[in-house]
DNA sequence: CACCACATTGACAACGCAGTCAAGGAGGGC
DNA sequence: GCCCTCCTTGACTGCGTTGTCAATGTGGTG
């Protein structure tokens, strides 16, 4: 029977050896005033000695549910690379500002699931949730939050009032790689895009639509892959059989991959007949056999502005504090290039 | 003043809604026999209306920690695809299981990290951790663990009784990767192992030298890299140099994806001059523009049967149960094949 | 009809911790 | 030297839940 009594050791234990009683015990684990040097010593001497660690769930009992220092992560898609270098990211951002992250891992947008995941953070008492959901408007009701403040990265969530929404400038994203690849001379641009419900999709779809727009360009039809580097190759495999495609912009870096093998496969050439761009810049699209253009953004400055304002929400403090600037840009490598001559003059 | 009492709908409210004891509802909170079916229904009725949601610090503390169903993941290098999916796939095998996951993430092995993360995975309340950290032998005390069971996929660290173990056959995929090099005629296979600390990248490397010796092969020097694709690229520069290289086993495929950039930028072509094998099968291997051959274990019935030992050990079982076999395969496409004739005669 | 067995329900205690309030002691001003 | 103040400490209580045990009701058996 292992788990008897194992870490029986609590507070009145260390009292009764320290000679005092359990409340000063409890004045010193939390750095209260009005205990003489001499004793706080004597009860931290024991507390190491003994082992004693706090136990949560009666400080949280009687604390009632007041400061975890637990925040939520709500996550789906985690073995993207997105999603997983974000919480990455905000588990490093977090444990700055002193908090801790309870994650749940979600594999889709399924509400229900949803639900009961919020469920679940809410029942181990956090005091905050990041809502990496990737659509903003996945059908969730405020009632389900019971009050708790939120912080989204993706898009204010309708009908949610405690809420904090960073700008990740997806939209610009799309909009700098179209540009990019117009400025190279291509007389448009071609997109593969993600997944229609990812917020982040849509708006880099927008982005790309928008550049186009503003060109004057002709705007062909969205390619919709669903973010796999499996989806990038079947729908390169359509744009090559297309020789007015000169240029594209893949939704994300794994998609571009599999644009660049479909493409190279059909023997068009990157960049000599058609450029490609990426997104994410994931740590190996510099290595490819021929490097990716592709787009960073500043992760560990969108998780932190997540964090802050967050943070700032369940402190009652402004959660539109400034935050360090989120940098963007464009990465050109060797993906992108001018248009091929047409074959026949003009 | 948001936070004033957001989610105070407590068991008793329930209570006095329908008309019965604080008791009584508990029992039906928890599917106690000896509740008349009509009373049931009614509680449950009145759960619903009000919202109401068990405090679980109350259950906790009364539960004296036996039970909060939470399980403690401890990870290292969650940007990297291995462990980022293996928390994910832990994250499904524990929703399987009943069991939810509190997630500590870390940048890297250092001790005093580890042992804080212990620290606040035990504060939480878990019943059990999941040691995801890379090598087995980072010093940990035992006592830090105070008596919870740990379960690990890298080795059996030492001086930890209550402890699982899954062996994932790291050298076995070390030693399938060289015989198939091997196999296809090439004289000696060179090794870019990842990094010295790391487990899995030192079980590869003895799997590929116990190949190797298997053969009667020539050992040449390893070369060391960081997993990453940055290092594949830099040590595949140099191996790219020397004529005698027709075959090359990296422990994953970043450091591979690198390998093949340099040794394609100095003209050696892949596979015509060298072969490349990587590692961990990622969802862009089959997608690059050499199709990449690679190994791939089954990270599903890993974690499966990491959780289910670990659940035993919790619930006082063998925790040497089968579970489901762990798979593991080479898997061939273009980055292999034969050596190229020697350039002159022989 | 008496009695027993068992289903159903509730009153009360206890879990480990922090808040409240009061008691004791030391120090300073008059 | 007296009184007031403030520092230091401890006894007691309550947080929301479940375990224990007793009380009540219900039905079946002899």
């Amino acid at each position: 029977m292992p788990r008897s009594r194992g870490n029986s050791v609590v507070m009145v234990d260390v009292a009764r050896e320290a000679g005092v009683s359990q409340k000063t015990v409890s004045r010193v684990i939390n750095h209260a005033p009005h205990v003489r040097a001499e004793v706080r010593d004597r009860v931290l001497a024991v507390i190491d000695q003994l082992g004693y660690r706090p136990n949560v769930a009666a400080r949280a009992l009687v604390n009632q549910q007041r400061r975890t220092h637990v925040l939520g992560v709500i996550a789906v898609g985690l073995p993207l690379f997105g999603p997983a270098n974000r919480v990455f990211s905000l588990e490093q951002a977090a444990r700055e500002q002193g908090y801790e992250l309870a994650l749940a891992s979600l594999p889709d947008m399924d509400p229900a699931g949803i639900r009961k995941a919020i469920d679940g953070l809410l029942a181990r008492g956090v005091e905050g949730i990041i809502f990496e959901v990737p659509n903003h408007l996945v059908s969730v009701d405020e009632s389900v939050f019971r009050g708790v403040p939120i912080a989204t990265s993706v898009g204010r969530i309708p009908g949610i009032r405690q809420q904090v929404v960073i700008d990740t400038f997806q939209a610009e994203m799309g909009c700098l790689a179209t540009e990019h690849l117009l400025e190279l001379g291509h007389e448009t641009v071609f997109h593969v895009a993600g997944p229609e419900e990812w917020d982040a999709s849509r708006e880099r779809r927008q982005g790309w639509s928008m550049a186009l727009a503003a060109a004057g360009r002709q705007q062909p039809d969205v390619l919709q892959g669903d973010w796999s580097a499996r989806s990038g190759y079947a729908l390169g495999q359509r744009l090559a059989a297309r020789p007015e495609v000169t240029a594209i912009f893949a939704a994300n870096d794994s998609q571009a991959m599999g644009v660049i093998r479909a493409l190279t496969e059909a023997g068009r050439g990157v960049p000599g007949d058609v450029s490609v761009v990426g997104n994410d810049d994931v740590p190996e699209a510099e290595f490819l056999m021929v490097p990716l253009t592709t787009l960073r953004s500043d992760q560990q400055a969108i998780s932190e502005r997540v964090l802050s304002g967050l943070v700032a929400l369940i402190e009652d403090r402004d959660p539109d504090a400034p935050g360090p600037p989120i940098a963007r840009e464009l990465v050109i490598r060797s993906s992108t290039g001018p248009p091929p001559r047409r074959p026949s003059g003009l």
